[in-house]
RNA sequence: GCGGGUGUAGCUUAGUGGUAAAGCCCCGGCCUUCCAAGCCGGUGACGAGGGUUCAAUCCCCUUCACCCGCUCCA
């Protein structure tokens, strides 16, 4: 039941975006395309506001960190560098007794010692032995596959051990009946040059962090910066998600925002401690409220091999807490890694001492649909005294920053309103509306997250004074139409 | 990818083996002096492809998309 209340939560969400042009699905004239999702004329705006904010907190105001856009194609070796090509698949192989989906390379077999009959069972990852055997094997074995234990010796005699694979099983229901094992790999793959061989396969790119790290060299010797610096990027990723969905959550195209802090490997943790409660705040900044926000650092098992430390940003979406966004203490890595396949020197000359550093590396990677999902779930409130939806975004945030409306369609109202409509409309995103009902007009803004709107009635032809509009409060102060601009202005400061 | 559910206008619903109705929304006009009032007019849909049939939105097959779960992460 309560499931059905959240989901409704999203039904509202999702339509009340396709409804005042926010978000539309892809390709929808030919059925759509699954999980990818394109911006309308009100979705593009809180977009770029969004990555604006972001730009500005992050590289423009901080005298630390450049920006910097790398290509989405990029040479293949890149990700044989990072890992993505080894790691970022999945053999998975379902069950279909029980439905049931487990990793193939966690399957089922056994150890055993030649010399004193000693076996044990690995399945699906989880070492059916005795702790003295864990011991001796290690507690981080659970996770290797079977050939790692193959020049094992045996824990027990010292003996020689071999390992035969058992017919795999589900781990949960143990039926034999499974599908295939089944590679997913998560990279996009296309062909680079008008043939179509294999030579000239690329991925586009699954991250955009890896344009910052193949490029450290050349920003480092053109961006007179020092230690600690950040370098931070804006753009495209692409995932082929197995599971994708929640509206615009997960997508198989999606933004990233991310920002790689080179820094001292001895200071990491302190900047790593930095970075998380930089980020929690902005969110806060864009006006998410505190208590739907909240970070959660990973267990160590959660962690990657080479990653120190990590926290995640979360949100309490209407379908549960979940990423926003990670910080992570990566150590040297990313560079490390690109040192050794391409070769390349990729360090830091310290002045001081004289010596040759590689820096630790401390990520922030924010997801930009993310935060768009986030700060419209979070201003979504339906106004019952008033009966009405209202987007109570960020006044920076907000598509449209005002509603410019004559009170009715004539005594020249429309043309007063409309010259004060061109006035403003040098200076921010504004809206001119003079059909219906004063009451629809305000409404239709109030969806759209118009925090302000500016009416001209009988009193301004007395007067030359209007109304100016508060979409939370509903209250309205009368200034001078001249001086719309200057009003507007100091409250969108 | 697997399992379950869903698919008629922008939204919410109706209906039928003989090409579909309504309310709200939207657009135009009238009227309206501050929060979805009223009147007149208008645009607009059977997710796609194939099959059965004289005829398919309806029956059958396939496919696509969305939702829930498995899984994963920005």
């Amino acid at each position: 039941m309560a499931k059905q209340v959240k989901n409704e939560q999203m039904d509202k969400l999702s339509s009340l975006c396709k409804r005042r042009g926010f978000i539309f699905q892809s390709s929808e004239i030919y059925g759509g395309l699954a999980s990818t999702w394109d911006f309308g004329p009100l979705g593009v705006e809180l977009k770029r506001n969004v990555k604006n904010l972001w730009w500005q907190d992050l590289v423009v105001s901080r005298e630390d960190v450049v920006g910097m856009d790398a290509s989405i194609l990029m040479h293949p070796k890149v990700w044989e560098a990072s890992g993505h090509v080894e790691n970022f698949h999945d053999p998975l192989i379902d069950c279909k007794n029980c439905k049931t989906r487990f990793r193939a390379d966690k399957g089922v077999f056994y150890f055993k010692c030649s010399d004193c009959d000693l076996n044990f069972r690995v399945n699906n990852g989880f070492l059916e032995m005795k702790d003295e055997f864990k011991k001796h094997f290690g507690a981080d074995l659970f996770a290797e596959e079977p050939d790692h234990y193959k020049n094992s010796d045996c824990p027990h005699c010292g003996g020689k051990g071999t390992v035969d694979a058992e017919k795999l099983a589900c781990p949960k229901c143990g039926s034999a009946d499974l599908s295939s094992a089944r590679q997913f790999n998560l990279m996009f793959k296309t062909h680079f040059g008008a043939s179509e061989d294999s030579a000239s396969e690329v991925y586009l790119r699954p991250e955009t962090a890896q344009g910052i790290f193949v490029n450290f060299d050349n920003v480092i010797n053109t961006a007179r910066i020092k230690l600690p610096f950040g370098i931070g990027q804006i753009g495209k990723a692409f995932r082929n998600e197995i599971t994708t969905g929640n509206f615009i959550f997960r997508s198989r195209e999606f933004e990233q925002m991310e920002m790689e802090y080179f820094v001292k490997p001895e200071d990491s943790q302190k900047w790593y401690e930095y970075w998380v409660n930089e980020r929690f705040n902005w969110y806060k900044k864009l006006g998410v409220r505190a208590e739907n926000l909240r970070l959660r650092p990973h267990e160590k098992e959660e962690l990657a091999h080479y990653a120190k430390g990590c926290t995640d940003v979360e949100y309490k979406f209407p379908f549960g807490w979940s990423e926003l966004e990670g910080i992570a203490d990566r150590q040297t890595f990313d560079l490390d890694q690109h040192i050794k396949a391409s070769g390349k020197k990729l360090r830091y000359f310290e002045t001081e001492t004289n010596t040759h550093i590689v820096p630790a590396v401390v990520e922030s990677s924010a997801g930009v649909d993310r935060t768009i999902l986030t700060v419209l779930a979070d201003a979504y409130w339906e106004d019952a005294e008033h009966n009405r939806i209202v987007l109570r975004l960020n006044p920076k945030l907000a598509p449209i920053k005002v509603a410019i409306l004559p009170l009715v369609n004539r005594d020249g109202m429309p043309d007063i309103a409309k010259n004060i409509f061109h006035d403003v409309k040098k200076h921010m995103a504004a809206f001119f509306d003079q059909g219906g009902s004063i009451g629809r007009r305000y409404r239709r803004q109030d969806e759209a997250g118009t925090p302000f709107g500016i009416t001209v009635d009988s009193q301004t032809l007395e007067d030359g004074t209007v109304t100016l509009r508060d979409r939370d409060t509903l209250e309205q102060v009368r200034i001078p139409k001249d001086n719309v601009v200057k009003a507007l202005k100091e409250k969108l400061e």
